[in-house]
RNA sequence: GGUGAGGUGGAUGAGUGGCUGAAAUCAACAGUUUGCUAAAUUGUCGUACUGAGAAAUUGGUACCGAGGGUUCGAAUCCCUCCCUCACCGCCA
C-alpha cells in the first residue's frame, strides 16, 4: 500500500510511474488526494470539539470539587450540542478513512526505475543466462512419464486422496523431496539466515499483511469456519513476524529462511502449463524473506539473487534470470527478477523462483517500522524470494540428468542429503 | 470443549470515575564521577494522526487486548468478542 503522505505530495510522479505497470485507473490517485484532504478537515474539526469538550469536562470537575454543584449542572448543558456535533464527525471520519483505503489498497507499487517498459512476459528482460542446456537424446521422456516409470510421484493417487495437483510422492522421490528442502535451507542458513518453521495457515490480518488480500483472495484457500487462510507461500507468516513491530537499526536486515509446503487454488489453469508437476495446488518451497534498510534494500536484492542463482548451480541446471517488465510483475512488487529453469524434454523455460523488492508497499500494511539514527521511525522494506520451489526444479533435474538407460542421476551437491546417486 | 483467573508502556507492576499518557522498579540511552570494570548519581526514555514552523521544536486529538455502551468526564462501570494462564476433559 502506497503512503498517502508521498501520494499527496507527488500525485503526478505517482501517475507516471503507475502508467509503467498497465494500471489503468490512475484517476484513482487524484480520488485518494481529495480524500484525503477531507479527512483532514474532518479530523482537524473533530479534534477541535473534543479539545472543547475536554475542556468543559475539567471545569466541571473543579467546579464539583469545589461544592458548586448548580454551576456544574448548568456547564453540562453546554457540551450536549458539541457532544452531537462530535459524533457526526467521528461517522464521517470513519467513512472517508474506510472510502481512503479501499482507494488505496486497488493502488499498485511503484516500480523501481530499473523496471523495463512492456506489457507481456515477451518483454521481460533476460539479465543472465547460465548453464548448459543438454542436447537429449531422441526419445528422452517428459519428468511425468519419468516419473511413473521410476515409481516417484502419483498424481492419479492425489486424485483419489484429495483432487488434481496434490501429488503423492514415494520412494526415492518422497526421499527427493526432503532431501531438497534440508539442501535449500542448509544453504540459507549457510548463507546467515535464521531458519523459522511457520504455521501453515493465516489469519486475516497477515493475509492483507503481505497483500494477498484482498487482491488475490481467490488464490488461497479459505477455511471459512475459522476464518483462516492455507499459506500460498511462506512469504505471508514469515514475513508477518514483523508485522505492528518496530526494528532498532542495528538489528538489519533481518533475515529468515522457512521450509512450508503451499497452497494455490490456481482457478483457470488448464492444459500443458498444468502437465506433471508444472503446475500444482500443493507444493513445497523453500522461501527466504528480508527486512531491510530502505537504503540498502537494493544491495539485498541483489544479494539474494546471487544466492538463489548458487543453488541452481549448485544443482547443475541451467537457468536464466529475468527482470520483469512492468505489466508482468506483481502487484506489490517495486523490482522482481524471475528464475527459469530449463524442461529439457518440454523444451522450455520453467519458472522456480521469484525474487522481489517491495519497498514500504507491505511495511505500511503491517505498520513494520525501524528507528533511525535521528530516533525517527521509518517504514523498513521487506523482500523475499523462493530459494527454492521443489516441483519445476524435480521436473528440470529428471528431465535434464535423464540418461539413455532410463535412469536419473543426482548432483554431486544434493546426493549427501539423498543417499544415492541415481533414480533408478 | 468445561470451569476459574487475568490482559496496563521494552520488562516487572501500581492504579475501582476527574489531580493518570499513566506511579514505582528494572532494562535501554545520554551525561557526571572513576586509572579500567563495577558501583554511585543526574537526565532522557511510547505510538499514530493532525495544526504551526525551513528546522530544532511546539499546540491539539486518539490509544491501558479489540469493538460497542453509560457519563459532563472512563485504564477504572456495563455488554460482546479475541487472547493468555491454571485446573478438568479429549488427544498427536
Amino acid at each position: 500500500m502506497l503512503e498517502i503522505a508521498f501520494i499527496r505530495n507527488n500525485a503526478e510522479h505517482v501517475k507516471e510511474r503507475l502508467a509503467v505497470k498497465h494500471f489503468k485507473e490512475l484517476n484513482l490517485v487524484d480520488e485518494a488526494v481529495v480524500v484525503d484532504e477531507k479527512r483532514r478537515a474532518i479530523q482537524k474539526q473533530l479534534d477541535d470539539n473534543l479539545a472543547k469538550q475536554n475542556a468543559i469536562a475539567k471545569e466541571i470537575g473543579e467546579l464539583f470539587k469545589q461544592g458548586k454543584k448548580d454551576e456544574a449542572d448548568a456547564k453540562k448543558a453546554e457540551t450536549a450540542a458539541l457532544k452531537e456535533e462530535s459524533k457526526t464527525l467521528e461517522e464521517q471520519l470513519s467513512n472517508n478513512e474506510t472510502e481512503l483505503k479501499n482507494i488505496l489498497v486497488r493502488l499498485p507499487n511503484l516500480p523501481n526505475a530499473l523496471v523495463p517498459v512492456g506489457k507481456t512476459p515477451e518483454d521481460n528482460l533476460v539479465v543472465k543466462e547460465a548453464g548448459v542446456i543438454p542436447a537429449l537424446f531422441p526419445d528422452a521422456l517428459a519428468h511425468w512419464d519419468i516419473a511413473k516409470k521410476l515409481n516417484l510421484f502419483d498424481l492419479e493417487l492425489g486424485v483419489k486422496i484429495t483432487g488434481a495437483g496434490f501429488p503423492v510422492y514415494r520412494g526415492k522421490g518422497a526421499k527427493l523431496q526432503r532431501s531438497l528442502v534440508n539442501f535449500f535451507l542448509d544453504n540459507a542458513v549457510e548463507a546467515g539466515y535464521h531458519e523459522v518453521i511457520p504455521p501453515h495457515m493465516v489469519n486475516e490480518a497477515s493475509a492483507f499483511g503481505t497483500g494477498q488480500l484482498p487482491d488475490k483472495e481467490g488464490q488461497m484457500y479459505h477455511i471459512t469456519l475459522d476464518e483462516f487462510y492455507m499459506i500460498p507461500t511462506a512469504e505471508v507468516p514469515v514475513t508477518n513476524i514483523v508485522r505492528d513491530e518496530i526494528l532498532e537499526e542495528k538489528n538489519m536486515p533481518v533475515k529468515f529462511a522457512a521450509y512450508s509446503p503451499c497452497f494455490r487454488r490456481e482457478a483457470g489453469s488448464y492444459g500443458k502449463d498444468v502437465r506433471g508437476l508444472n503446475r500444482v495446488h500443493q507444493f513445497e518451497k523453500v522461501e527466504i524473506v528480508q527486512i531491510a534498510h530502505p537504503d540498502k534494500s537494493y544491495e539485498v536484492l541483489d544479494e539474494m539473487v546471487r544466492h538463489v542463482e548458487g543453488l541452481l548451480t549448485k544443482l547443475e541446471l541451467p537457468y536464466r534470470i529475468l527482470r520483469l517488465c512492468g505489466g508482468d510483475m506483481s502487484f506489490g512488487s517495486a523490482l522482481t527478477y524471475d528464475f527459469e529453469v530449463w524442461s529439457a524434454a518440454q523444451k522450455r523455460w520453467l519458472e522456480v523462483s521469484s525474487v522481489s523488492n517491495f519497498e514500504t508497499f507491505q511495511s505500511n500494511r503491517m505498520k513494520t517500522r525501524f528507528r533511525d539514527e535521528s530516533k525517527k521511525t521509518r517504514l523498513v522494506h521487506t523482500l523475499n524470494g523462493s530459494a527454492l520451489a521443489l516441483p519445476r526444479i524435480v521436473a528440470s533435474l529428471l528431465e535434464n540428468h535423464q540418461s539413455t538407460d532410463g535412469t536419473v542421476k543426482i548432483p554431486s551437491a544434493l546426493q549427501p542429503y539423498t543417499g544415492f546417486s541415481i533414480l533408478s
